[in-house]
Parts: C-alpha cells; sequence; structure tokens
DNA sequence: TATGAATGAGCGTTCATTCAT
DNA sequence: TATGAATGAACGCTCATTCAT
C-alpha cells in the first residue's frame, strides 16, 4: 500500500472516469477528447494529468474495466462443453474488441507491456482470457495431447486472426464467428 | 499503361524512396519524418504527396518491399519438411517484422486492408505468406484432416501471436523460436 | 538574402504584427495572448510559431519597433545642446519604456544578448541609443575630457537608474525627469 | 515582539532555507523549485507558503542575505581610497549579482519595491550599498562639487551597466571590472 | 509536377499558489 | 501550523496534410 489515497482524490478520479465514459457513450472511444472530460467533470485540466499519465493511461483504464467486466460475464456460470459455447461465451468480449477500428488497435499496441513495470489493465486481460480459457479445456471433447495453457493460447492467436480479419476487406465475406469456429474446430479437434 | 511515368518523376521518386531508407537506416522507422525526407532529397512537401497518398502509403511500400524481398528469400529453394524447417524458413521475414515494435503495429494494422480497392503491399505480403505456407503443407507429415489452407492461416496466427509476445515483458523468458516452434508442433501434428 | 520572402509570407506576418498592435492598444503589452492574436489575424496557431519563435519574440519586435520609431523621433531635426533639451528630446522614449512594468523588465532582458546570433530587437536599440546621445555630446557645453562615447554610455546607465527608481515606492516623491536632470548634469558638467 | 516563534516553527522554516540552498547550490538559482525544497525538507507544499508569502519571498531572503554578506565583507576594515580600490571591495558582490542572469534579472526587479510596505531584503541592500558607498567618498580624491550622495548613485548606476553589458555577447570583449574603472574614473575624477 | 506557406485540433505541460481538512 | 489535492490559464508543440500559385 503505497498510496492510501484520500476520499477526495477517489472521488474525483471517479468523477473523472464517470465523464469519460458519458463522453464515449455518445460520441465513442476515437472521438474521446481530454477537454471535454474535465469540463465534465468540473475539474482543471492539471488534475486529469496528475491522475493519469495521459489520455492512453486512462484510454487503458476504460478499456481495460469493460474487458473486465465481459470476462466476468464469460466466466459466469457452468463452463462451456463445446466449441460453439465457447465462441458464444466469447462472443460479447470479442465484439467489444472489434467494436472501433481504434479501439482493437489499441488493445493490440497495449496486449503486450515494454516492461513488467508498466504491465497495465489491457495487458493484465490477455492473461485472464488465457487463465479463462484454460480452465474451460477439460470440460469438453478437445484433444488431450497438449496442455490447456498451450490449447488456451491458441484460441487466443485465433480469436486475433479471425478480429483482424474482420476489418480486412478481402475477408469480410467470411464473418468472425464462422471463421473462428473454423479455427477452434481445426485447433480442438482430439487427436485420434 | 497506367504510368507512362517520365524520366524526372521516376527519378523524384527514387530520390524521396532512397532517402526515406537512409533515414531509417539512421534513426528507424518510427522516427521517419516527411520533412526530413524531403529536406534529403531536395524536394518540397507538396512533391512528396504528389508521389505518394500519404505518409503511410511510402510506409508501406517500403516496408512491403522488404517483406516481399525476405518472401522471396523463404521461397526460395526446396521448400522445409518439418516444423523446425519452416520456422528457420521464415525466420528472416518474422525478425524483421519484430524489429520495432512500431513496424509490427504498422504491419498488423495494414495487415487487412480498409476496402478490397486498397489492398496495399502489405496485404499483399499476408496473402503471399499463406500461398507459400500453404505450398509447403503437402511437404511434411502434418495433419491431413484440414485444408493446406487453413493450416496455412494457423501458421500465420500462431507467428502474430508469438511475435506479438514477443514485445511482451511478461512472457520474454520464452524466445520466438521456441514458442512459435510449440504452437506449431500442436497445431501441424498429423491426427492419428 | 537568405530568403527573399514570398508576397503571402509578409502578408501573413503583417497580419499578426497588426492584430497584435491592435490587442496591445486595448489592454496593454502585459495582457498580449498568442490565442487573441491568432484567432483576430484569422491565421493557425501552428502559423503563429511559424513566423515566431515565442510570444517573447513577437514582443521584441514589436517593442523593438516603437523604441525604434521613438529613437527616429528623438533623432529627427537639430540635436539638443543642454541637459533639458536631452531629456525633453529622450522623454517619449523613456516614457515608453516605463509605461509598464512588465515592458520594463522585458527591455532589460533583452537589452543584452546573450551571444551575437542573438541579438535582437530591443538590444539594437540600446545600440542606437548610444550612437544618438555620443553624436549629442559635441553640441552642448559638456565635459570634453572623456570621449562622447562613454558620456553616452553614462546616459544610459543614469536614465535606467532613474527608470528603475520610477517603480520603486521609496524613491517616487522624486519624479523621473527630476532625477534624471540631477544625475545628467553632474555627469556631463565641463570639467574646469 | 512580533513573532515569538516556536521552536518547531523555526525549524520548519530552517530547514526549508537549508534545503532550498542546498538546491540552489546543485542546480542554480533559476532551476529552484518549491516542490523540491518541500519534497527535500520532508514537508507539505502548504507548509512552504505558511512561512514565506510566495516563491519569490524565500529567493529574496536567499539572494538577500548573500548580498547582505557580501556588504559586510565590503564594508570591513577601513574604506577604499581611490577607485581600483573600491571596485575590488566590490567584486565579490558584483560577483555574485551576475552568478546568473536570472539573479541579476531578479535583483533589479526586486531593487525598488513595489510599495513601501513592502521593501524586501534585496531592496535594502541596494539602500546599504549607497550608505556604504556614500561613506567612501570623503576618503579620496573625489569630485567635491556635488553630494557624496549623489556620486554614490552614480557608482550604483555605472555598476548595473557594467554588470547589464556583462550578459552581452555584443560587449563581452571588455571585462567588467575594466569597464566600471572607466566609468568611475570618469564619473569620480575631481573637477579643477 | 513542383512549391512551401498555411493549416488545425488537441495534447501535454508548467508550477506557483490556494484551500478545505 | 501542517497537509497535499486541486487549480488555472495559457503556452508551445506536433507534423502530416492541403492548396493556391
Amino acid at each position: 500500500m503505497i498510496k492510501p489515497k484520500q476520499k477526495r482524490t477517489l472521488e474525483t478520479r471517479a468523477k473523472l472516469i464517470a465523464q469519460a465514459k458519458a463522453c464515449i457513450q455518445e460520441a465513442g472511444y476515437e472521438a474521446l477528447r481530454v477537454e471535454d472530460v474535465v469540463a465534465g467533470a468540473g475539474v482543471a485540466k492539471g488534475t486529469f494529468f496528475a491522475h493519469f499519465r495521459d489520455k492512453d493511461a486512462l484510454m487503458e483504464i476504460l478499456i481495460g474495466a469493460e474487458m473486465d467486466a465481459l470476462l466476468d460475464q464469460a466466466a459466469a456460470g457452468a463452463g462451456p462443453t463445446d466449441v460453439e459455447q465457447i465462441i458464444s461465451r466469447l462472443h460479447p468480449l470479442h465484439s467489444f474488441v472489434t467494436c472501433e477500428r481504434y479501439v482493437f488497435d489499441l488493445i493490440l499496441r497495449y496486449s503486450g507491456a515494454a516492461a513488467v513495470a508498466e504491465i497495465g489493465p489491457i495487458a493484465m486481460t490477455f492473461g485472464r482470457y488465457i487463465e479463462l480459457v484454460t480452465g474451460w479445456m477439460p470440460l469438453g471433447d478437445y484433444r488431450k495431447d497438449v496442455s490447456a495453457d498451450l490449447l488456451a493460447e491458441g484460441v487466443q492467436a485465433f480469436a486475433v486472426q479471425a478480429m483482424a480479419l474482420q476489418f480486412c476487406a478481402l475477408h469480410q465475406t467470411q464473418r468472425f464467428d464462422k471463421r473462428f469456429a473454423r479455427y477452434l474446430k481445426a485447433w480442438l479437434a482430439p487427436v485420434s
């Protein structure tokens, strides 16, 4: 516990985040403006930068929180027992990740942190994603010759591939879920 | 004949590209500034945009050319017949793609073109990558239950995953080639 | 002739300077805001900084121009032949220099340039001041035992001293002109 | 007894001043930051302003104290009896005043106090300077036709002029002491 | 084609100072 | 006295891109 933050500090931070969410609600992530956030929150610009290193730091927090909530949702209840169920469980999350090109790019950029000290909210969710899917692996009739962990990493790799192609003109005939299903069926298929 | 370019035009374009390469040589891709390129090439700023739609168009050309050369290299000779060979064949390409975080992000962003009409040099290389790897699939003892094409897409997905983790502090204990090998062995392993 | 500036460049610069003068007219030098200048001139902020290194650079130009005009005025006609005439000739200039504490401080700060390359409009006027006064020295019954140049430097020193005391609560009982006269009479008095 | 200060109060003040001196030692006057001072002293920012009206008040105290010490030094022993001696007596003081452009500007700004009620440490030293030099006037063979007080004001004016030119690229061929000597010889020379 | 001045919109910064606790 | 989060109001900057010549 480095900083047992004061009440006022927490309130201000909450105000800023709430206002940022409101702005995003209205115009999307890409259109978020620091100026609008501070104006709406009724605080000074300097205060914003006392709370967040820069705009991207706030963005990471907001997007990370959203992804965390969607991961919570995906984790709730009994685990999925086949590929279709896995896909529909992850659907809300994948849907959010691809909601805006800007969001997808930002998530990819922050998914890997440059240094351990800098591991942010988004990088965290990538870890949670793996953990979650790893936990699902014993529940279905999937291949057992490789570790659940490796299978989960593969699921993530295919999810990213499918999402990236989502933004790709060449491949839009085939929608995300269908492509993802093809990948997963091949990847998770039990071996002999 | 779309562009029966004049000699001077071609010279200017060549000067710009040469200067851009020189700038990148010195300071890397991320630090490339249009201003420096035109100054070094001895032309006006406007001229730059008469030759390239925007800065990223030049970037795509430069990076695309580099990737194409590396793909040519990977395609030369007899195809690889096992996972280790595949990996070492693709090594120079993957190495280039991960030379800078900026380059990796840019490549990913352009790997899917925004519109069919705009398929650029980088998107092209992703297609070539698939084709190349697809051609390698019959050469080794890999799974035959799914199409070579799908296998190739998987190889690409795993390459991207492994490269992304390359930039991630959390996972740097395991280097790219080793992780990629683990992925490919699981992905390409023959089924019963 | 390094830059035989284009017509448009000159026009933009003139617009900016004109607008700055208008702003100062209204609210004084200290209240000048870059934002108001560019808004009034109808140009982009970036343009301002393409023309002037920073706000102070514009300030130097404006104040330097004003001082130059007042020096021209002081230089016009037959030179003053006694201390009283010198003082009244320089009065408009000294009056301007002390019009605002901000202006006085800025002039002093820029009166000496750190490097030859940085000698700006204000430093120039200090040189002109010396030259002008030097030229007046043979016209009156002043001491002849030291060079006109040295006398002029003394006049400047006493002017600065008297102006500085102008801003000083302790010494405001005696106004600038009276104090300056006392100094000059002692300084310029013929020797034996 | 205006301030029968408590022990802790005095200690805090001393800590702040000590830390400020340490900061200045390291990085000079201009680089002094309230933040660094309070951090080093281990107190909160607000505490600083409970002890000093503002940052400049501390600056004035520090610089004023330094100047006072140097004036004490200049005042010690028998008074100087010629121009050379005057100059060497004042040398340490002038040297300090010109140690940084920032210091020189600040001293000039505070040499005249904004209001009688606010005469600060620096303005005080200017008064002491005049008094000190006034006391030296009868000791040498200087002009007697004007008051010692006026002569002292002139000495100060010339000192300032010489110091100002010290910072000026145009005039650095001639160093401070030499220029100051030229001025004083002319100013203090006995008349007929 | 070539020119290069102008654009533009927002970000991040600055840091002494205030004020509610 | 002491605390430290919050203030504030511009400034300077960025730099790819446009457009009139």
